[in-house]
DNA sequence: AGCCACATGTAAAAGGTTACATGATTTC
DNA sequence: GAAATCATGTAACCTTTTACATGTGGCT
């Protein structure tokens, strides 16, 4: 129910085609949601044909046709109700996780060469989310308070990436010394 | 691959059942990786058949008999090979956000609540976590020593918990003040 | 000539959830 | 007498990922 939860609240802020809804997926709610673009072609298929969802075939020139959807009244009831929907509480399924559970199958250096990977990688994306966040401060001050709620995932984000980087940081110190202490 | 992985180390530490397996889940690796008894009994089956687990038959009396799993020597080596696979970044993936996102459909009361039932859920999970934790300090020393690497995920679970713990009470504030705000 | 952006799709496989099904023993 | 624990499974379904497929126009 959550893609279906994300594609109609991005519809019902503009309508748009799948292609747009992709790229406004990877702008907008990445750091919490991702879809693929066969995903959203499905859905909005199945959302069409369940009478949430107008299509209206726009001709472009020197373009692809594109079919623009839109919410209908029944769209806009089943998003109320899914808005309104307890969500479960979501756990942490990180296959890097598992790994380092399992690290002992792994020579140490090697083990710390795919923590750095990893730690370069949550890295990437902490800068990502702080240019974001600083994109959402150079808003106009009326639009910030109007999208606040809408922007606490990102600070969350924020949070957590931090957590992550300071936790693998205390982590890659332990796996140094642990190596060169073998050594001696 | 990622199941499988899981299986294979669990099971190379110690043989065991589809039973045992899942009981040792959720012990064990439950704060990164979760699995149905059903995923467990699949993926022993499929192992089985490409010959990386062996299989006995244990006949018990008072209980229903069991069917231990143990490594093959084909198992083990595809073990090694999961093991020093790169494993890929995990993003977050969380309703709960999506639907704070879409904030504006629901009434900021109904968020509150929503809020206020996740905070508990993650004060538990916190709680749950830190209890694991003292535990693994009053394992001796040389059994510390020898588990620290597979200790880590629950050091990264407890920072991870306490993090959005902090998000979500400085989110609650703010919300409690937009009510209060608002009746003004 | 080759790549990127635009635009939409099909098909298959893998991963995960939910419901149903059975049956003995132990604990409250 | 009811519920929990032990123990294994089938079936259906939903979600997600990966690969394949097509075609235009613009940029370098």
């Amino acid at each position: 129910m959550s893609l279906r939860f994300a594609v109609l609240t991005l519809l019902d802020i503009e309508p748009g085609s799948g292609y747009d809804l992709k790229r406004r997926f990877e702008r907008s709610v990445n750091h919490f949601w991702s879809a693929s673009h066969q995903q959203m072609y499905r859905e909005l298929h199945k959302l069409h044909q369940e009478g949430l969802l107008d299509c209206e075939e726009q001709i472009q020139d020197g373009r692809p046709d594109k079919k623009v959807y839109s919410l209908t009244e029944a769209g806009r009831a089943t998003l109320r109700q899914l808005a309104a929907r307890p969500a479960a509480a979501q756990k942490i399924r990180d296959p890097f996780l598992l790994q380092l559970f399992a690290g002992h199958h792994l020579p140490p250096a090697l083990m710390r060469a795919q923590l750095e990977r990893q730690l370069a990688e949550h890295r990437q994306e902490l800068a990502t989310y702080e240019a974001q966040n600083a994109r959402f401060y150079k808003r106009p001050p009326e639009q910030q308070q109007m999208l606040w709620l809408s922007h606490q995932p990102l600070l969350l984000g924020i949070e957590t990436e931090k957590a992550w980087i300071q936790w693998a940081e205390r982590l890659l110190q332990r796996l140094q010394q642990e190596e060169s202490g073998a050594q001696n």
